[in-house]
RNA sequence: GCCUUGGUAGCUCAGUGGAUAGAGCGACCCCCUCCUAAGGGGUAGGUCGCAAGUUCGAUUCUUGCCCAGGGCGCCA
């Protein structure tokens, strides 16, 4: 017997119960009739609780049903035999024969097996990281990235086609607080004495920024020929002096005294770090297909069209000299600003206008990959787009939490503006990015993350993501040993096959396209990790149990195909994480 | 106060409306004349936060309570 393609077993075992169903009983029962993969091998390699379900209203007690059942299933080639137990479980057994085939379709498939078609090659776009461009990234955006571009694999596997995408706030007011920063960073390099704010950036790299300003251009934007702001001098931050409001004035200062010298300083800060963001990404192995500039929305009058847009609709109201969103007419808690009473839009105003853009594009799907602490801001999104007359449906917010880091068993501070964080170049240095990617997505990312930094560090050997790719690597050694071109083996003889742990090998191997599917379904790219460390887990008891590289020629052929198709499943799982698949280690 | 996410082994965390709740680390005991010991086998370790409810069946769903993280800006 050999199986066409890859079967979906699940699918296939519903179509036949349905059918039973049907035979048994006229009225439409609208039961969804799934199967559980049971832990105990006695219980089958599928089971299904239909019986159970069925025993309130059919009134008759599940066992019985379940042996109806199961006479009324039409036959199956893949099915070895069915079993009613314990309450009124429906056992499946497949035929040994049918999981020996599985080494054949996966050496066939190789880098394609596991891909499906769920998505059907419907477009959909995946907008993660998004970091603001005022400092280096963080631990905490490392897991947005490695989640996000992780998501975007495995949606492609099951037949997406994926657009990765990155929002640049290159518009904001945390922008022009950078490059004030940098300013007055390069006014100290001059030899001016003027008073630096707490709530401005206070990190390292902005003193480097400055040097860089300083060495190609001298004092040039010191503009010695008129007199600095009084602001930034003597300042001192007195309790009743809001910080922010005393930036926002030191901005305008700023502005207004440099003139045009202002958008140089603004563009070269934006182009520092956003050329180092994009850097550490691709170190990280994270790369987008659109950079979208937050700025391009207000030259193009996207931003206006939208505020006139909802104003028509009459969705917009003025009050205490700003102009407000009614944002609580679709459930926000309460309404939003989107232009405050300086006449600056708020950050709110050009995401409106982002996410109009978005939908104009033909995206069936739109991910947005946030920070868990965004998610008081779906309301007010999804509300602009009911009032813009989109589907909010269309719009689905992935939520990560960020990672809380530990140092010496003492919670580390996260701050950009602060400047005290560990980037994530440093967490990439010193434990890699193999083992980052795979230690950010062995959690589920809405779930939080307490990173500690010293164990992570020293942790090296220890890494569960070491212990997967050993796998890969003893078996690439192996073969390497036989020293036989390997494609022969996807079509060995593999009846011979037959010990408890291969069979359960094989039958790992089976899960992987339908792993692969739910984790596209759900959004969650971490079940590649915990799948992973199973079949490692599963390999290396193998290999201490079984010798492959035996005498007998056909024992031999069939474990190393086995073998072989182990390799390849860690190889597309790993390739998913975003993870190296070594030969040797 | 409101919103949100958690509370599962000593620690970090998976998981599931079903049958005997799992993994890694840590502890203890074994296994290299043998395809890489970055490995394997075993032992110990649990009131699945507490209490009600729904159900044939709840650690899983609902509600309440206790504890903890995060969010509640004319920042992004």
């Amino acid at each position: 017997m050999t199986l066409p393609d890859c079967p979906n077993f699940k699918s296939h075992f519903a179509e036949l119960l349905s059918h039973a169903l049907h035979t048994l009983s006229n009225t439409d029962l609208d039961i969804n009739i799934e199967f559980a993969r049971p832990k105990q091998t006695s219980h089958g390699d599928y089971s299904c609780n239909l019986a159970m379900q069925l025993a309130k209203p059919l009134r008759q007690n599940p066992h019985t049903i379940a042996t109806i059942l199961v006479n009324a299933m039409p036959s199956s080639p893949y099915l070895e035999k069915v079993e009613v137990a314990g309450a009124g479980f429906i056992n499946l057994f497949l035929t040994v024969q049918t999981k020996q085939q599985f080494p054949h379709i996966v050496l066939k498939k190789n880098k394609e097996f596991g891909c499906g078609n769920y998505g059907e090659k419907k477009k959909i776009q995946v907008e993660f990281v998004s970091a603001n461009p005022t400092g280096p990234l963080h631990v905490g955006h490392g897991r947005g990235a490695a989640f996000g571009a992780s998501l975007c694999n495995v949606l492609t596997a099951a037949g997406f086609s994926v657009s990765r995408e990155y929002y640049v706030n290159d518009a904001g007011r945390q922008m022009d607080i950078l490059a004030v920063s940098t300013w007055l960073r390069y006014l100290e390099l001059n030899g001016q004495s003027i008073f630096f704010p707490t709530a401005a950036y206070q990190g390292e790299y902005v003193r480097k920024m400055a040097q860089l300003i300083y060495k190609a251009h001298g004092n040039r934007y010191v503009h010695q020929d008129k007199p600095l702001p009084e602001n930034l001098f003597g300042q001192k931050e007195k309790k009743e002096v809001d910080p922010e409001v005393l930036l926002d004035q030191l901005i305008l200062d700023t502005k207004n005294f440099l003139g045009q010298d202002y958008t140089y300083i603004h563009n070269f800060v934006l182009t520092e770090q956003l050329g180092d963001c994009r850097n550490d990404l691709m170190e990280f192995g994270v790369v987008f297909d659109t950079w979208f500039p937050e700025q391009t929305l207000f030259e193009d009058g996207m931003v206006a069209h939208v505020i006139k847009l909802l104003e028509q609709k009459n969705y917009l109201y003025q009050q205490d000299g700003a102009i407000w969103f009614r944002s609580s007419d679709f459930g926000d808690e309460k309404d939003r600003v989107v232009q405050r009473e300086n006449g600056q839009f708020t950050y709110f105003a050009s995401d409106i206008a982002y996410h109009l853009n978005k939908f104009q594009r033909g995206f069936e799907r739109i991910i947005n990959v946030w920070g868990a602490d965004h998610h008081g801001y779906i309301p007010r999104m999804k509300g602009a787009l009911q009032a813009l007359a989109l589907d909010p449906s269309k719009l689905e917010i992935a939520l990560v939490q960020f990672a809380v880091l530990y140092r010496n068993g003492v919670k580390a501070p996260m701050s950009t503006r602060s400047g005290e964080f560990v980037t994530l170049r440093e967490l990439r240095q010193e434990v890699g990015n193999d083992a980052a990617r795979f230690f950010y997505l062995l959690r589920k990312s809405d779930q939080h993350l307490d990173f500690d930094l010293d164990l992570a560090k020293s942790q090296n050997n220890d890494n569960p993501v070491y212990y997967v790719q050993y796998a890969h690597a003893r078996v690439c050694s192996v073969l390497e040993q036989w020293g036989e071109n390997s494609s022969i083996l996807a079509t060995v003889d593999t009846a011979l096959l037959t010990s408890a742990v291969e069979l359960s090998l094989l039958q790992k191997l089976i899960d992987y396209p339908e792993m692969i599917d739910v984790a596209a379904r759900e959004l969650s790219p971490h079940l590649i990790a915990f799948y992973l460390r199973e079949l490692a887990g599963e390999f290396h008891s193998y290999y201490n149990s079984t010798r492959f590289l035996v005498p007998e020629v056909p024992l031999r052929l069939a474990r190393l195909a086995l073998i072989a198709s182990v390799r390849q499943v860690l190889a597309n799982g790993l390739t998913l994480l975003g993870v190296s698949a070594p030969e040797k280690m």
